[in-house]
RNA sequence: GGAGGCAUAGCUCAGUUGGUUAGAGCGCUCGCUUCACAUGCGAGAGGUCGUAGGUUCGAGUCCUACUGUCUCUACCA
């Protein structure tokens, strides 16, 4: 088959996909000979489309199931979406707003059938856009969150939780979403330094002239104050505790109480206290046995409690009317600017309202202790290690999480109330009656669960979780979980009290988590920016290869990296790179019989790149394993580039051109093993290209995703050979240097002279340096006076090279290069000497490393002898 | 308030348990119609690794403080 000219991947990334498809490669089966290796996906959210940061989720994760599944693991990369409640149904509402309808219209019934309606549109194009990618995930295990499987998953668990107490029902307060009209988890609310004011409002004493200052951030709670608390310790305000306060505009007698809580510095260090819409108030209201008056409804506007003169408003529009009546009343002592964190929702970023309602609670106390300890003991691994820190920080402090969200989409809370007896009924399956009083008239909750409910179950509840099945058994625990660390308290965290709990397993035993893929200039990429990148554009124009490799180069596990499209089109120019270097060696090997390297007898330059390509194995092998991935990406590009394509291919076209044949078959049987395992390689990062060449090489049948990934063979390892070649690889160097030092054009041919003790090395190898370095004579002499010509000469390690350039030698300039290269040599010798004459060196540091230092300074004194030879000479 | 990250070449970033003369990509300079590739080839310039101490035979790497910067987290009304 032709090779095109250059790499176009639009030829057979999707050609390929489909056969990958077809041949059922990405399915992983329960086999007992294998070893399972499994990754659940982050699963999407179904409210739209994949950004890069699911791109980088996915090449890191297919990267690691690639490489896993050639080492002849069972692995298993298990996809899925995430129905995202209260995101989606965010969605849904501005959807049905444009047709002019609200939840309300169309009914909770119309609203779901909507809701699924975009289910299969969005998570069907999610599924598409990851194929794209080339993730190797096994389809035909698909999971939904809301799906039959992990809805069953939710049920259990809860009533489970239930059951054993970790669940209640109570009044807390809790973060009110005024927009979406809903309850939130304290993960759910972002806070942000807003600008807003400090009101001083003046309390007066019951029957006297005294009065209290307090001060607030939000005026209208004032309607809903039962007390004013002071510091037990305050002087200033000793004699206040226990007194009766009436409440301006409402008129309500308040006490004033006593509470640690209040910090003295602060503001006048007397306290409204309204245990309905603050949380701290709340305990504060507990701790004093105060009422609880609720002055705001669900939708933010003010409730009968507000008095008549509010209610009905909007509580900002409120604020500013009570605001002008306190003012009236003579009750407004000033107003200062103030800037204070605002709690904001996380879909709508509309501003939270701290209020008291009666929601579902997970107990965290007993469920944090065990998941805690679990990465204490070391069975979840985190990497990088830092990102344990933060996880026991939120753990430790962890509250109760309030999981009842008053939303449509979702999990419906699996309890129902019987209208008769009042009874609450927590069950796995819909009951028919009453169990105490037999009754039908039941209803269930109107709520549904936080959408991370069911996320924190996905590794076990998209196994088959309750149920005891084939893949549960054997699938789990997974092995690593990857995603961003901006997850890790919603998420990660979740899972695995969740694992432990209700599995009696963790659910993975190694966290990876990487950074935010930012744009160009360092910002997070968001709507409202517009910075956005759609991975389907850059794929479009790159290929999804590039995309994957620039994605992956050059990160380290945890950081945030910054995309560009000068590093994707470095990439495409790597793929371009790795297309034509095949092209060579595909081309010169048509037709030819080509031979095992084991069958060869191999050049110096052959044992050179098989070493390098040893190590190469090495390094990536071990990286993969350490989840360095950007190291094992950057050796793979290091070698392929520059020790394949920079110096073998070009150090194998005197061979390949020359006249002997055994040569030939020698050169041939490198450049098709080396490239091939090279590919193999590559391919958990670039699988299109990869597989695409694999398939075209000589004598190579089947597919490079299923092959064997290459083992470390010492035996290739040629440690010696390699290390002599490199002399070889420095004469062409310095050669090349010298010609470019004084303009003379590359394709000049001159005549080069050695003083090597490697002349036999040199000799063998006198066609590669003649070609790689445009020589036309190789010559061997003692020194410089040899030549008889005006010469150029640099000192190397074992060989001085001498190059006669006639007129273009300036010998001025040359005793300049020469004489700054002496200093160098000398400063490096002062510099081995001073750690040889170090006592604590000689006897602390490990000896090979003294003996290197040795030979070290015996090379570099041998040099500074041969330069001031050459010197001398001029 | 608490916690964590980052600070290395003009820019973006690597640098694994401390150990050769600190690397890459992009950009820059010079030279190349070399038969895989100009999405290329060769050569080069460019860094006292944020500051000050400390540990060590040895520090870009470990410790302390400081400066700058970013992020997470928290109940200061």
């Amino acid at each position: 088959m032709e090779m095109q000219k250059t790499y176009n991947p639009k030829d057979f990334e999707d050609k390929l996909y489909a056969e990958w498809t077809e041949k059922n490669y990405f399915r992983a089966e329960a086999d007992p000979s294998k070893i399972p290796f499994t990754i659940v996906i982050p699963p999407p959210n179904i409210t739209g489309q994949l950004h890069l940061g699911h791109a980088l989720d996915n090449t890191i994760i297919d990267a690691l199931i690639r490489f896993k599944r050639m080492q002849g693991y069972s692995a298993l990369y298990l996809p899925g979406c995430d129905h995202a409640s209260i995101a989606t149904e965010v969605k849904i509402v501005e959807q049905m707003k444009k047709e002019g309808l609200t939840k309300q219209d169309v009914g909770r019934e119309e609203f779901l059938r909507r809701a699924w309606e975009w289910k299969d549109k969005f998570g069907g194009r999610i599924v598409e856009q990851l194929k794209k990618m080339g993730v190797s995930a096994d389809w035909s295990r698909l999971a939904f969150t809301m799906d039959e499987r992990c809805s069953k998953a939710v049920r259990e668990v809860f009533v489970n939780l239930y059951e054993k107490g970790l669940i209640y029902r109570g009044d807390r307060i809790i973060n009110w979403c005024p927009s979406c009209k809903t309850a939130l988890s304290d993960a759910e609310v972002e806070y942000s330094e807003d600008a807003s004011f400090f009101w001083h409002l003046k309390y007066p004493v019951k029957d006297s002239s005294e009065s209290i200052i307090v001060a607030t951030t939000r005026p209208e709670t004032m309607l809903g104050d039962t007390a004013v608390a002071v510091n037990p310790k305050d002087k200033r305000y000793e004699h206040m505790v226990g007194k009766t306060l009436v409440l301006p505009l409402v008129g309500r007698e308040i006490p004033v109480v006593a509470d640690e809580y209040v910090d003295m510095e602060f503001g006048s260090g007397a306290v409204k206290i309204t245990p309905a819409h603050d949380p701290n108030d709340f305990e504060v209201g507990l701790r004093h046995g105060l009422e609880v008056i609720r002055v705001m409804n669900d939708d933010g506007t003010m409730n009968e409690n507000a008095g008549k003169a509010y209610e009905g408003m909007d509580h900002f529009a409120a604020r500013e009317k009570i605001v002008e009546d306190l003012k009236a009343a003579g009750a407004l002592v000033k107003i200062e600017p103030h800037s204070h964190n605002v709690g904001h929702c996380y879909r709508c970023h509309s501003t939270v309202e701290p209020i008291v309602s009666k929601q579902w609670f997970v107990k965290m106390a007993p469920l944090a202790k065990p998941a805690i300890d679990a990465v204490v003991r070391n069975k979840i691994h985190f990497t990088p290690e830092r990102f344990s820190k933060i996880y026991y920080n939120w753990m430790e402090g962890i509250k109760d999480w309030c999981i009842s969200r008053q939303l449509w989409w979702g999990h419906r809370i699996p309890v129902w109330y019987c209208a008769d007896c009042g009874e609450t009924i927590v069950s796995k399956t819909d009951p028919d009656a009453c169990p105490h009083c037999g009754s039908k008239n039941l209803r269930q909750d109107e709520d549904v669960l936080d959408t991370w409910f069911s996320s924190a179950l996905w590794p076990f509840s998209t196994l088959g979780y309750p149920d005891k099945t084939e893949d549960f058994d054997y699938f789990y625990p997974t092995d690593v979980l990857s995603c961003g660390y901006d997850i890790i308290f919603f998420w990660v965290a979740r899972m695995i009290f969740s694992g432990i709990e209700h599995t009696g397993k963790v659910p993975f035993r190694d966290v990876l988590l990487h950074g935010i893929v930012r744009d160009e200039q360092g910002r997070k990429m968001s709507k409202s920016l517009g910075n956005g990148i759609d991975p389907l554009e850059v794929i479009d124009e790159y290929g999804a290869d590039s995309l994957r490799f620039a994605l992956i180069s050059g990160v380290a596990p945890g950081n945030d990296s910054r995309y560009s499209r000068a590093k994707v089109e470095a990439m495409r120019n790597f793929m371009n790179k790795i297309w034509n270097a095949s092209r060579f060696v595909i081309m010169n090997a048509e037709g030819a019989d080509v031979p095992d390297i084991r069958e060869v007898k191999l050049s110096a330059a052959d044992k050179w790149i098989v070493s390098r390509l040893e190590s190469c194995i090495k390094e990536v092998t071990l990286n993969m394993g350490k989840f360095e991935l950007g190291i094992a990406a950057g050796a793979l590009y290091d070698f392929m580039w520059s020790d394949f394509c920079d110096w073998y291919i070009e150090l194998s076209k005197a061979p390949l051109y020359g006249d002997s044949p055994e040569k030939k078959r020698a050169a041939l049987a490198v450049l098709c093993f080396v490239l091939k395992n090279a590919l193999k390689l590559l391919h958990p990062f670039v699988p299109f290209i990869t597989e695409e060449i694999y398939g075209n090489l000589p004598g190579v049948t089947g597919s490079i995703m299923i092959s064997d990934f290459p083992r470390y063979d010492s035996k290739l390892a040629y440690k010696k050979e390699a290390k002599a070649f490199e002399g070889v690889m420095d004469i062409i160097k310095t050669v090349r240097n010298m010609k470019t030092s004084v303009n003379c054009p590359p394709s000049k041919k001159v005549k080069l002279f050695l003083a090597s003790p490697m002349k036999r090395l040199v000799s063998a190898n006198a066609a590669a340096i003649m070609k790689l370095a445009g020589v036309g004579s190789i010559g061997f002499v003692e020194s410089a006076a040899d030549v008889g010509e005006r010469v150029l000469s640099q000192v190397i390690e074992n060989c001085t090279v001498f190059v006669p350039l006639g007129e273009l030698v300036d010998i001025e300039k040359e005793k300049v290069r020469l004489a700054a290269e002496l200093e160098r040599v000398e400063g490096e010798i002062r510099r081995a000497d001073g750690k040889l004459q170090n006592r604590g060196f000689i006897e602390k540091a490990p000896k090979n490393l003294v003996d290197a230092e040795r030979a070290k300074l015996d090379k570099f004194i041998e040099m500074k002898e041969k330069i001031e030879r050459q010197l001398q000479e001029l």
